[in-house]
DNA sequence: TCCCCAGATTCATCCGATGTATTAGGATGT
DNA sequence: ACATCCTAATACATCGGATGAATCTGGGGA
């Protein structure tokens, strides 16, 4: 194939050699079409693809946009890649977000301010062992989100939030509750908030370390309890029974 | 926007609720577009956006596949994507890539055999301070390479080669050469294989920190002598004079 | 000055035709 | 029986034009 992949490559190689900037307005379809020597169709094709991954952002009736190619646009493809690959490699996923996860916590107990500990107190306000689940797993990606916010490095967040997707969060926290594990996850999150607020470097990347590492085992143990060797993540509602 | 879109979801779907496995293949065009319910055109851009990011294969003349979404396609799309990022936000990439080398090389020194040890010293032979830069590159990228596949987490792999491009790469290492820090850069290298070769975890942990952060702090400095607080990757082959 | 509307611009979607690569299977010759 | 070549069917690649819908712009009216 050419015609389409090439267009991508030019107009890639326009961003890199600063001709596109963030912000900028590419010519109409037709024109552009015409610029590199294609029909619009074949251009589309391309268009829509460097849409996909927040490069272009296509505004019907305006024109077609170069985005600000900000970290947290990274994040949305990051994140629809990750989705797909994660009912295969979740295991080796998680693995490498135990690598991030304790040292962006790390980083931030040294960058983190007043805001950052009223805005993670007020996440964990009102949420007990009772809480639905629901609300449970929105609590858990915010508790983490703001840690990783307070790292200061938007690539590092982005990169966080795409490795434990919504979907495989649910998934954790149902099987948690049905083990009565809830009551030590939330200590477990408290025990990290006071830490960061002491400004424990070494305590909060323990902390973090042993938290994800026990989400990480207990993935391990589910799957190993399925014959396949592979968690059923088409269903989230539902489990198979322990 | 809704058509396209709502093909790259539901294909998506598909894929997420099994319907669709690696290695399958699609209905052709045709059909599929009946099926979805729109025209072959709007299809073909749905298409071509998911295999920008290497979720399909289409093989001209045969049909259209789905990729076997190993960890290795990935790197792939994310390499496309970040190095879209890199004339933007470099620093903070490397800092991520100085949060996973170290974990990485330290998970490295459990894992490694006798065959990752020939591999990496094989890397190293014949590379000196006279190597033309083109090399020195080259052997830079596969010693980091061959470390991060003996982790033994392909995830892993794809993202930190994904971090560090080869375009980043081969800037650092030219102004290495003009700062005369190769001989320590390759005297690192060695170090940090003796220490995987003895397993002593730690000591290879704080070796690849040193490592990194040494070329984080290079490309901090060379990035604040330039004025615009932005550091030319444009041009590839040449540097502003210092 | 402010509001509303028509026209221009631009993307969205579809359709049908033509070109080209690949594959499968039959015809052929040994 | 087997290997080889050729052809037809299949499937993607690309094009150009037509129609529709959203948005923006600028002029006219209150």
């Amino acid at each position: 194939m050419a015609l389409t992949d090439d267009a991508i490559d030019k107009i890639k190689e326009m961003l890199l050699a600063g001709e596109l900037r963030p912000g900028d307005r590419l010519p109409p379809e037709k024109d552009l079409a015409d610029r590199l020597g294609l029909s619009r169709s074949s251009l589309r094709e391309a268009v829509k693809a460097l849409e996909l991954i927040r490069v272009l952002d296509v505004r019907r009736g305006d024109g077609t946009y170069v985005t600000t190619l900000e970290p947290k646009l990274l994040n949305e493809a990051l994140g629809f890649i990750v989705e797909l690959h994660q009912a295969r490699g979740v295991v080796e996923l998680l693995e490498v977000r135990r690598m991030l996860e304790p040292a962006a916590a790390a980083q931030a107990a040294h960058r983190m301010g007043p805001d950052g500990f009223a805005a993670l107190r007020a996440s964990m306000a009102g949420i007990t062992e009772e809480t639905s689940v629901e609300e449970l797993v929105e609590h858990d990606a915010e508790f983490h989100r703001i840690i990783a916010a307070q790292a200061g490095n938007s690539y590092l967040s982005s990169l966080l939030e795409a490795l434990s997707s919504q979907t495989l969060r649910a998934r954790i926290w149902r099987g948690l509750t049905e083990e009565q594990a809830v009551a030590r996850t939330l200590a477990e999150h408290d025990a990290i908030a006071r830490a960061l607020e002491q400004r424990d470097t070494e305590l909060v990347r323990a902390l973090v370390t042993v938290h994800v590492s026990g989400v990480e085992a207990w993935l391990r143990r589910a799957m190993e309890e399925s014959p396949t060797g592979d968690v059923d993540f088409s269903a989230p509602g539902q489990r198979p029974s322990r």
